[in-house]
RNA sequence: GGGCGAUUAACUCAGUUGGUUCAGAGUGCCUCCCUUACAAGGAGGAAGUCGGGGGUUCGAGUCCCUCAUUGCCCA
């Protein structure tokens, strides 16, 4: 067989895929076995895939591959979101490039337009992460507006609604003028920005005086209905009762008093505006204040504003200073740091705005949901993140649930006689229940809610609404399948959607929707940036696997990912990846490339083998063990060094046979069986490679990905070390040969003085990778010898031509010196009363033997010296 | 402004209850080697007063206080 000489990632990948789907490895059915259950978090189902969904997902098909291994039940469901505001301005765009407006359409026109949208771009993502491999249930995709996720979150809002949990109001909302919807308090990204503070003088009614407010937002002063001051500000005392005079439109309004002001900040002095900012909104409730709106949906100045009316409030910014300095009300204008908030969505500046809106109750709600996280029934990895999640949920405000979109769930409210309003499932049904209050009523006066249902309101119920759990709360897969074991999802979401699940959970199943949390980092690039397409400094992940295949890029992402941390992405870990890749190829076409003989097996190989078997173990219960941990990369890291490290540079360099010389067969078995667990532990990290192999290894019917895990078994933690100490030996000998220049072809002797507590049965080994002739055991000091110590046993390179004698006596003398101020610091501690008294016996008994071989250490050394000089 | 973290080698990070195995890993860097699986490789090496300052202790990277820098969440 002719093996290439480089792992050709891209012409086997779509190979397997293909196979295991065609298998159906992936599916899964309720039966006997133990469930394994991942929910994806849905991406938006336009969306492309980027850098934070490879890692995500890559994650999360490591877990569920390793389940599958370990004879779970291995269920990873997949789908996407409907995302409505991201979705609905993607198709606006869209239409407009055509010349459509939203307005010129009907609701049904316009969800017509956006299914076409659907079809054409949902789902792509989906496509792509199976180029990654991910092994997910394809027959079990979900899309969050399918037809049974509505009626599940229609059948929710209907519940709570009926259980008193969803009220009607006005209230101040957040405000997204770009794409004319409320959103929801974390749906707005608070930002620093550099703007001015304005200062601005009211004439007061009938009198000469003034007063003068500062503020950032001067088109504001439209809407203004009073100046408030703080009552224990004497400053402003005399004003009670008094009225001030707006400027350029001269409203009267009065002079109000409220703790609520800060009499450091600016003038001590507030104008309050309040439709347009919460506190201001607040105060006015209060004081029983006018509420002027003075914007429309669309951040141009309303009617209301008198001034300035259909221009862009920051225009009329400009505008308005402009005009209040000419006028003389205007004092002075500085630069001044405030934070703004912005639209997670559409970017745009989100206004304080009133509006009439739907919201669900959450106080109690949520009791549960923060209860069960803070007894660790549901644990976050990385734990940090608990006491971020506890002070929001103690903290948790009502949910604005509607948007003023159309696509999304609509909301199930029909209105008739005015503000009158039913909630049912459907018209039939409101009618009935409107009949109760008016007999008179026909389903033609009946007019349902315009507004749609905030994407997290499905959202939410995922976990449960993919197995049908809340139509059918007692059917089999629900039964089976819930709760799920791991959510694997970005921190920016922990609010929006892993506390609602968890809230959501225990309302409708009284059971947590999963049992553990890993929260990953956020994928920034080298400098620290957050990816995004407006910087473009995120790279095409298609891309990137076809340059250095699936499995390079998985362990690339891995490899810098720990639960948590933000991670500064870089092209060159994909590189190491596929390097790892190329070297795990390697090491099977070394194996793959001998000939087996029946001949006998080398000593050589009998200890590789017996060290290799431990190691291997070993190693597997500390993989085993990092999992558990949710530190993937860390496992990740364990096998790197396991496959590199022992399994290539050590174990491969031990039993291999000279030259083009045969192995014997017991060597070659047992070298085949410990690759084969090599890729099993590899498989969940590296599922094409470790597939492609298994099948090259010998031809066989069964395929790695259902194969079992490998267990770990215990151990013999003394040969391990023992093998420590022989490689340091290799390592000496080889440190001769580099420093002195010896070839490596050249034989060479050893000669040892052995310490006996340090016994070391790996001759075999130091031998052949020492490319030695002979060991010898004596018990005098070789002249003309290059020498170095392991431990307390002295070795000998015997070496007539080319011997430095100097140099060699000042590396001793370097030796010398370091080896005696360790003793000192040895026999400070052991001098320190206190210490030998307090400290654990075992601790001080091993200083006193620390101080014993450092004394013979020095002996030994101080000997070699004086013989040499 | 409030809350929660972080600060360990050039970079990215480990470091469990203070004490053998504590100053580590990977990458990068330096030296030598195209040697017969792999140059996408091998062998070897250098590199850190564990952010600063105090304190507790026989003993502190680890616990406490404080300052500095920085990130995230919330207002």
């Amino acid at each position: 067989m002719i093996i290439p000489k480089i792992y050709q990632a891209n012409q086997v990948e779509d190979k397997w895929y293909s196979h295991w789907l065609k298998k159906g490895y992936f599916h899964s059915e309720p039966d006997n076995r133990k469930p394994y259950t991942i929910v994806i978090p849905p991406p938006n189902v336009t969306g492309v895939l980027h850098m934070g969904h490879m890692l995500n997902n890559t994650l999360q098909d490591v877990m569920i591959r390793r389940a599958r291994m370990q004879g779970f039940n291995a269920c990873w469901v997949p789908g996407t979101d409907h995302a409505s505001i991201a979705t609905e301005a993607k198709v606006l765009n869209k239409l407009s490039e055509k010349g459509i407006k939203k307005e010129d359409l009907t609701r049904k026109e316009f969800m017509k337009h956006a299914y076409e949208w659907k079809d054409e771009h949902g789902g792509i993502i989906l496509e792509q992460l199976k180029k990654l491999g991910a092994s997910c249930d394809w027959d079990r995709t979900k899309f969050t507006m399918d037809e049974d996720m509505n009626e599940s979150v229609i059948d929710v809002f209907i519940d709570l609604f009926n259980k008193g949990l969803i009220y009607r109001g006005v209230r101040m909302v957040n405000w997204d003028p770009a794409a004319q919807t409320a959103v929801s308090d974390e749906e707005v990204i608070h930002k620093e920005i550099e703007s001015k503070l304005y200062y601005i003088s009211y004439e007061i009614e009938n009198s000469d005086e003034k007063i003068t407010i500062a503020t950032t937002r001067p088109e504001t002063i439209l809407g203004d209905t009073a100046i408030c001051v703080n009552p224990n500000d004497s400053r402003f005392k005399h004003l009670k009762n008094k009225k001030a005079i707006v400027p350029l439109i001269n409203r009267i309004i009065p002079i109000i008093f409220d703790e609520y002001v800060d009499m450091e900040f600016g003038t001590g002095a507030l104008k309050i505006t309040p439709a347009h900012d919460i506190n201001d909104y607040e105060i006015g409730d209060k004081h029983n204040l006018e509420t002027i709106d003075i914007l429309n949906n669309d951040g141009t100045l309303s009617e209301d504003a008198v001034l300035y009316v259909g221009k862009d409030r920051f225009e009329v910014r400009k505008e308005i200073a402009k005009k209040l300095k000419e006028k003389g009300c205007l004092i002075k204008s500085e630069g001044y740091t405030n934070k703004v908030g912005f639209s997670e969505r559409t970017d745009a500046v989100i206004e304080p705005k009133l509006s009439m809106q739907w919201f669900c109750k959450m106080t109690e709600l949520s009791k549960p949901a923060l209860e069960h996280v803070m007894n660790d029934d549901i644990k976050l990895h990385p734990p940090k993140f608990k006491n971020t999640y506890r002070h929001w949920m103690e903290n948790v405000k009502d949910w604005c649930v509607s948007r003023q979109l159309w696509w999304g769930q609509r909301i199930p409210a029909f209105f008739y006689d005015g503000n009158k309003f039913v909630v049912a499932k459907n018209k039939e049904l409101a009618l009935e229940l409107a009949k109760k209050e008016n007999p008179k009523i026909t389903i033609s006066d009946l007019h349902q809610d315009e507004d749609v249902l905030d994407t997290w309101f499905s959202s939410w119920l995922w976990p449960i609404s993919v197995f049908d759990g809340i139509r059918n709360p007692k059917n089999k897969e629900i039964q089976y399948y819930y709760p799920t074991n791991d959510l694997i999802t970005g921190p920016d979401i922990l609010f929006f959607w892993v506390a609602r699940m968890i809230i959501s959970g225990y309302e409708y199943r009284n059971k947590p929707p999963f049992k553990d949390v890993y929260l990953t980092g956020l994928v920034r690039d080298k400098i620290g940036r957050k990816m995004s397409k407006s910087l473009g400094n995120s790279p095409d992940p298609i891309e990137l696997m076809n340059k250095y295949g699936a499995d390079g890029v998985r362990v690339g992402m891995l490899l810098c990912a720990p639960a948590g941390n933000d991670l500064p992405f870089d092209e060159s870990l994909c590189e190491q990846g596929r390097n790892f890749s190329n070297k795990i190829w390697n090491a099977f076409r070394l194996i793959k490339g001998w000939e087996i003989k029946d001949i006998d097996q080398e000593q050589a190989s009998i200890d590789g083998i017996k060290w290799f078997e431990n190691k291997l173990y070993h190693t597997i219960k500390e993989i085993d063990i990092s999992f558990s941990k949710y530190r993937i990369s860390e496992a990740l890291m364990l096998t790197y060094k396991l496959v590199w490290d022992d399994f290539c540079s050590q174990y491969l360099e031990i039993i291999k046979p000279e030259y083009q010389q045969p192995i014997d067969k017991e060597t070659y078995n047992k070298t085949i069986l410990f690759l084969e667990n090599i890729l099993k532990l590899l498989h969940p990290f590296m599922p094409f490679l470790s597939e492609e192999i298994w099948h090259l290894i010998d031809e066989r019917k069964s395929d790695i990905i259902i194969t079992k895990w490998p267990e770990a078994k215990s151990i013999d933690k003394q040969l391990i070390n023992e093998f420590n100490n022989t490689m340091e030996v290799v390592s000496g000998i080889r440190n001769i040969r580099k420093e002195k220049n010896i070839a490596k072809k050249e034989e060479l002797d050893l000669f040892v003085i052995s310490d006996k507590k340090t016994k070391n049965n790996f001759d075999s080994i130091i031998k052949k990778l020492g490319n030695l002739s002979s060991i010898n055991y004596t018990s005098n000091k070789v002249e003309n010898s290059f020498s170095f110590m392991v431990k307390a046993s002295q070795y000998f390179v015997p070496l007539s031509e080319n011997f430095d004698k100097d140099a060699e006596i000042e590396k001793l003398n370097k030796d010398l010196n370091y080896t005696t101020g360790f003793l000192k610091i040895v026999e400070n501690k052991l001098s320190n009363k206190k210490f030998v008294e307090n400290a654990p016996k075992q601790l001080v008994e091993n200083e006193k033997n620390k101080l014993e071989d450092a004394k013979e250490k020095i002996r030994i050394l101080t000997e070699k010296i004086n013989s040499l000089s």
